[in-house]
RNA sequence: GCGGCCAUAGCUCAGUUGGUUAGAGCACUUGAUUGUGAUUCAAGGGGUCGCGGGUUCGAGUCCCGUUGGCCGCCCCA
C-alpha cells in the first residue's frame, strides 16, 4: 500500500481516464466554439470575499478555505459565475456585445462524496452578459442541448425542464404577497418535489400559517408543464408585466422550436433553483431514467455583475459537470474505448540497423506521425508483437538482408503485404501507405 | 455534520469453528523464439491482509478505535 494517497474526493487521471476526460472536453470546446462563445480562464485560488459576498454561510461551510501566508482570507474556487462575471465586469465597457465566453475548468467544493460528486471535479461553462431578452436562453439552451448531444446523446437520454422565477414573483405578487414571502414559498416549490406538503412547513413556521387557497394556487401553478397552460393559468390575471413575461416565453419556445430543440425541452414550473441569485429563466437538464443527479443547471442572473462591484449588466449562463455527465455516457455505452494507436512501429535488427532507423525515426515523427520502436535489443518476433498489440497501421523493417540492398522493407500490418522501398523514400512511402 | 455497508497482490476475488511459510485468475516482466504479430507453455516480480490497539499459546479471521472507499440523508452554486 502506497504511502500517500490523493486527498479525499480528488481524483488522479491516469492515461486512459484522462484519455476520457479529454474526449468530453474535446466536444466541449468544439461546440462552444461553433456557438461562437470564447474561452477564458482564471485564477483558481480567489479571495473568500468574492463567495461571501453573494452566498451564506452555508456556502461557506463547503468552501476550500484557507489563510495564506500574507494574511489574506482565499478559497478554491467552487464555481465560476462570480469569477466571470469579476472578469466581464472590469472590462464590461471595452468588450464588444454580446459578450459570449466559456470555460473548462476544475472546482473544489469541501462536501461529502456521493456518486456523481466529488471534492474535485470540472465544469463547461458559459456565459451570455449583456441581453436582456430571451434570445440570449436561446443561445445557450441551444449550446447546452448540443453539448449532450454532440456525445450521441438523444431525447431518450436527456431533457432539459424549464421555468421562470419572475413569472413565480409576478404571480404571487399579483397575489398581494410579499417579496420575503414570496423568496420563501419558492424555497417550498423547491422542495416540493421531494417533500410533499412538509416543503411548506418552512414557509408556516416563518408566517405563522398557509392560507389554504394560497397553497390550492402554489401547487397548481408548480405542477404547470406547457405554455398553454400557464397562458390559461394567468389569463385571469390582468398584470402588464405577465402579459409580457408570456411573450418572452412565446419567443423563447418560439425559438427553441425553430432550432429543432422543442423534443429536448420541457416546461416545467416546479423548478426554480435554490440559488437566490437566479432573477429570470432557469432550466436544469437531467437523465430520462431518473437516475442520476442534474447534469446541467442554468440561468438568468441580471444583478450579479453589479453586486460584484461592476456595471449593470444582464447574463445567463450554464453549466455542466463532468462527473455525472461521464457516468450518462457511461451508461448509454457511449464512451468510446481509447486506444492510441500508433501510425509506424519501427522493427530494428541490431545496432547497425537502429543507427540507419533512427533518422528515419525522426524525420517520421517530425512529419507527425506516431512512431514507435523498441527502445532495446529484441527479438524480430517480440517486435511484430509488440507492433501489433501498439495498434501499428505499418511496420517498418530495418533489418541487415534489406540495408544491405539499401532498402527499407514496409509491412502492412492489417493485410501483412510487404514492399522495399529505398532508404530516401521512407517518409514518402509512409505518407503513401497510410493515404492508400 | 448524520447513517448503512465495505477494506487480502496493480485489478477481480478465495482464504474452513481462530492454527505452520497467505492463494487463484487477469495484468506485468522474462524465457521457449538470433527474421515475422491475436495462440500455447514455463518461470519470475509484486502483500508488514488499510492503520493502531485489545482478547488469545496463536489473529487475514474475534472485539474496540481510526483512516479510507461505496451508498444514502443534509446540501448541491
Amino acid at each position: 500500500m502506497a504511502t500517500f494517497q490523493s486527498l479525499p474526493g480528488f481524483r488522479d487521471f491516469y492515461p486512459d481516464e484522462l484519455a476520457r476526460r479529454n474526449y468530453i472536453f474535446r466536444l466541449w470546446r468544439q461546440t462552444a466554439t461553433a456557438f461562437g462563445f470564447a474561452e477564458y480562464d482564471a485564477p483558481v485560488l480567489e479571495p473568500l470575499d468574492l463567495y461571501k459576498a453573494k452566498s451564506g454561510d452555508e456556502i461557506e461551510a463547503q468552501l476550500f478555505s484557507f489563510t495564506d501566508k500574507g494574511g489574506r482570507e482565499v478559497a478554491l474556487r467552487p464555481e465560476m459565475t462570480p469569477t466571470v462575471c469579476r472578469l466581464v465586469g472590469a472590462k464590461a465597457n471595452a468588450l464588444k456585445r454580446p459578450i459570449k465566453w466559456f470555460s473548462i475548468a476544475e472546482f473544489y467544493r469541501y462536501e461529502r462524496m456521493q456518486k456523481g460528486r466529488g471534492r474535485s471535479f470540472c465544469q463547461l461553462n458559459a456565459d451570455l452578459f449583456g441581453e436582456p431578452g430571451p434570445e440570449a436562453e436561446i443561445e445557450l439552451i441551444g449550446m447546452l442541448v448540443q453539448s449532450l448531444c454532440a456525445f450521441g446523446l438523444t431525447e431518450q437520454d436527456f431533457y432539459v425542464r424549464l421555468s421562470d422565477r419572475n413569472l413565480w414573483f409576478y404571480y404571487l405578487g399579483a397575489m398581494g404577497l410579499d417579496e420575503l414571502r414570496i423568496k420563501s414559498l419558492l424555497g417550498a416549490v423547491d422542495r416540493f418535489e421531494k417533500y410533499g406538503d412538509d416543503a411548506f412547513k418552512g414557509y408556516i413556521e416563518q408566517f405563522g400559517s398557509l392560507d389554504s387557497d394560497l397553497k390550492q394556487k402554489v401547487l397548481s401553478f408548480l405542477q404547470i408543464k406547457s405554455l398553454a397552460a400557464l397562458e390559461a393559468t394567468l389569463a385571469s390575471v390582468d398584470n402588464d408585466k405577465i402579459t409580457e413575461r408570456l411573450a418572452d416565453w412565446r419567443k423563447l419556445l418560439g425559438g427553441l422550436a425553430a432550432m429543432g430543440l422543442t423534443r429536448y425541452i420541457e416546461v416545467d414550473l416546479g423548478v426554480v433553483r435554490g440559488l437566490a441569485y437566479y432573477t429570470g429563466f432557469v432550466f436544469e437538464a437531467f437523465d430520462r431514467k431518473g437516475e442520476l443527479r442534474a447534469i446541467a443547471g442554468g440561468g438568468r442572473y441580471d444583478d450579479l455583475v453589479e453586486k460584484l462591484g461592476g456595471p449593470t449588466l444582464p447574463a445567463v449562463g450554464f453549466a455542466i459537470g463532468d462527473m455525472t455527465f461521464a457516468l450518462l455516457l457511461e451508461q448509454r455505452g457511449l464512451m468510446p474505448a481509447f486506444v492510441q494507436a500508433v501510425d509506424v512501429y519501427c522493427v530494428i535488427g541490431g545496432a547497425p540497423e537502429r543507427a540507419a532507423a533512427f533518422g528515419a525515426i525522426q524525420a517520421l515523427r517530425a512529419a507527425g506521425y506516431r512512431v514507435e520502436y523498441p527502445l532495446r535489443e529484441v527479438a524480430f518476433g517480440k517486435q511484430f508483437k509488440a507492433a501489433s498489440e501498439a495498434g501499428a497501421r505499418l511496420a517498418l523493417i530495418y533489418g541487415g538482408d534489406e540495408l544491405a540492398k539499401g532498402m527499407v522493407k514496409i509491412r502492412d500490418m492489417a493485410d501483412r503485404s510487404e514492399r522495399e522501398v529505398p532508404l530516401a523514400e521512407v517518409v514518402t512511402a509512409v505518407r503513401d501507405s497510410l493515404q492508400g
